[in-house]
RNA sequence: GGCGGAGUAGCUCAGCUGGCUAGAGCAGAGGAAUCAUAAUCCUUGUGUCGGGGGUUCGAGUCCCUCCUUCGCUACCA
């Protein structure tokens, strides 16, 4: 038995200091589509998640909340693993970085980087405040009386020098430049390759990696006076899930990841920082970075002063999960940033989910169930009509795969929903109620092939609206090990004779409430 | 300021290395049908392809210039 290739995903790992937002829901969303892909296409997936629970933040948030910041990682890693689940996109893994087989990896990289003479002491030097606890830039800097600098909350800054070690980046631009150069797709979209080639060629300099002001974090090794800084500790929680630095269990095959999802905000840390890191620990580097853009609402940034603060359980209870996934993946270009707004899903849930494919599935499963005795009818001999929405719906798992490879998630759910508008024009062409009084045997073959095209349609929206897909299948008796990519073709087409279940809707409308109620994406 | 995007029908956008009368979806208008979640199907657009200039037999598609807009320009997760 030949192992199927492997496919190691993930998502950013967001900052335990906050609850989960829209962005958190989209990455996670649009993460676990591609994960459910791959996974129906035959690859044997790891698909993980993680929480960033070290910092400086993490320490004041609680304090402020009277807390501790294990506490706090605790409270907020429930509230993302909720997320996950109510999402229906669960992760394999969540590693979060306090726990120890994280600090292990850690270490052990940073080990491996100190060996290849990559790290350093030196100095941080910075405007520092001691009320604030806290290193900020000239830019940030007020002005105060007399000439003096104020940080922003007003408090006094001095200019010390902090002891902190150094990674030696700058050994790493010629070779990170190489490396973009002779792998163009490693970072997309094409953009943010440019920008990030654009800020690498500016030169780099070494970077800061410790931190001795705080202690909540790894320790450094050999030195228990400081902590990794956010950059090697974050990061290196992709490996940690690896079961790094134990190069023998069953999850080490997975490194290299294939693709890490991330928002355009932390490009540069996982396009720079990372490969750089790896480089210099010689390890492999991730396939590919994966950028997303950010989502607006009515073009405008989600702020509580503005009002428009949505969670994202608000939004999956209102509209029903399968329709969000369905809108944010459809709606928004992967890649780019997006809007949502309550018109805009309702728009394409009733549009898309409710009209063009639920109604197809209802109607024709109804016809079946009431003119041919609830079992999938003889296809007959089929005609060209016939076969050519056919083909269309075995053509799909190509033209998915092929916008998969971009990650043009958007597109393969287009190449999906041109097969379901087809499908509909096909039967109401084909006229099979016409068909019921003067050809029987037709309308039989009709409803057949509409069933094996919604068949292979449901099998394909699987990764995107998994829920309903699920019960799609079901309406259609197919088994549950028949609903993977490999049989969206001919050779696994429905058996006439099967007995289906009643049927029921899928896709409900989302019908508006009375006038004054509350639409959460309007906010 | 520097670098890089973008500006195409009311809205969201496709239009690869220049070539038939510039497209899709949604919204709008008219019609058909009644199997179906009043869901579907058909028909329907006089769009300065941001402005101006240029190259070419021919340019959203190449060059120049101007206007508008967005992103990046490192230690914040």
């Amino acid at each position: 038995m030949t192992a199927r290739p492997s496919f190691y995903v993930t998502t950013a790992i967001p900052y335990a200091n906050g609850a989960p937002h829209i962005g958190h829901a989209y990455e996670r969303i649009a993460t676990d589509a591609i994960a459910r892909f791959k996974r129906l296409d035959g690859f044997d997936v790891l698909f993980v998640t993680g929480m960033d629970e070290h910092g400086q933040k993490m320490q004041q948030t609680a304090a402020r909340d009277g807390i501790t910041p294990q506490a706090l990682a605790d409270r907020t890693a429930e509230q993302f693993a909720r997320m996950g689940d109510v999402l229906n996109a669960r992760a394999d893994d969540i590693v979060r970085t306090t726990q120890p087989r994280h600090a292990k990896a850690s270490q052990a990289i940073w080990q491996k980087m100190v060996e290849r003479g990559d790290i350093y002491l030196s100095k941080y030097p910075g405007w520092y405040s001691v009320r604030d606890e806290a290193f900020f830039d000239e830019s940030e800097l007020k002005s105060g009386p007399n000439g003096t600098k104020l940080a922003p909350t007003g408090a006094p800054v001095e200019w010390v020098e902090e002891e902190s070690y150094y990674f030696r980046l700058s050994a790493y631009q010629d070779k990170l430049l190489a490396y973009y150069k002779a792998n163009p797709d490693f970072i997309v979209p094409e953009t943010y390759k440019r920008e990030v080639i654009a800020f690498v060629e500016r030169g780099l300099t070494d970077l800061s990696i410790s931190r001795s002001t705080f202690n909540w974090g790894v320790p450094v090794p050999g030195d228990e006076r400081h902590v990794m800084y956010v950059w090697v500790d974050a990061l290196t929680n992709y490996l940690t899930a690896t079961g790094y630095p134990d190069m023998t269990t069953e999850r080490a095959k997975f490194w290299p990841a294939d693709a890490h999802v991330i928002g355009k905000d932390i490009t540069r840390f996982h396009a720079i920082f990372w490969p750089a890191f790896l480089m210099s620990a010689e390890l492999p580097i991730p396939k590919q970075i994966v950028v997303h853009g950010f989502l607006f609402n009515r073009g405008e940034k989600m702020s509580k002063s503005v009002g428009n603060v949505i969670d994202p359980f608000t939004l999956a209870e209102h509209y029903g999960v399968d329709p969000l996934r369905y809108f944010f993946l459809r709606e928004v270009p992967f890649g780019q940033d997006g809007n949502y707004s309550h018109e805009a899903i309702v728009n394409r849930m009733n549009a898309d989910l409710a009209n063009d494919l639920g109604n197809l599935a209802q109607r024709s499963l109804s016809m079946i169930a009431k003119n041919c005795g609830g079992q999938v009818p003889d296809f007959g001999a089929l005609t060209d009509a016939d076969k050519a929405i056919l083909a269309d719906a075995y053509a799909l798992p190509d033209k998915a795969r092929a916008a998969m490879k971009d990650y043009a998630l958007h597109h393969a759910l287009a190449e999906i929903w041109r097969v379901v508008a087809d499908a509909n024009r096909y039967f109401a062409s084909e006229e099979p109620w016409i068909k019921r009084k003067t050809d029987e045997a037709r309308m039989a073959n009709i409803l057949a092939v509409t069933a094996e095209v919604l068949r292979n349609i449901a099998i394909m929206t699987q990764p995107f609206i998994p829920d309903a897909s699920g019960k799609l299948l079901d309406l259609l008796a197919v088994a549950g090990d028949a609903r993977s990519f490999a049989q969206v073709s001919e050779a696994h087409r429905l058996t006439p004779g099967t007995a289906l279940p009643p049927t029921a809707p899928i896709f409900p409308r989302y019908v508006e409430a009375e006038e004054g109620a509350a639409k959460p994406a309007k906010a």
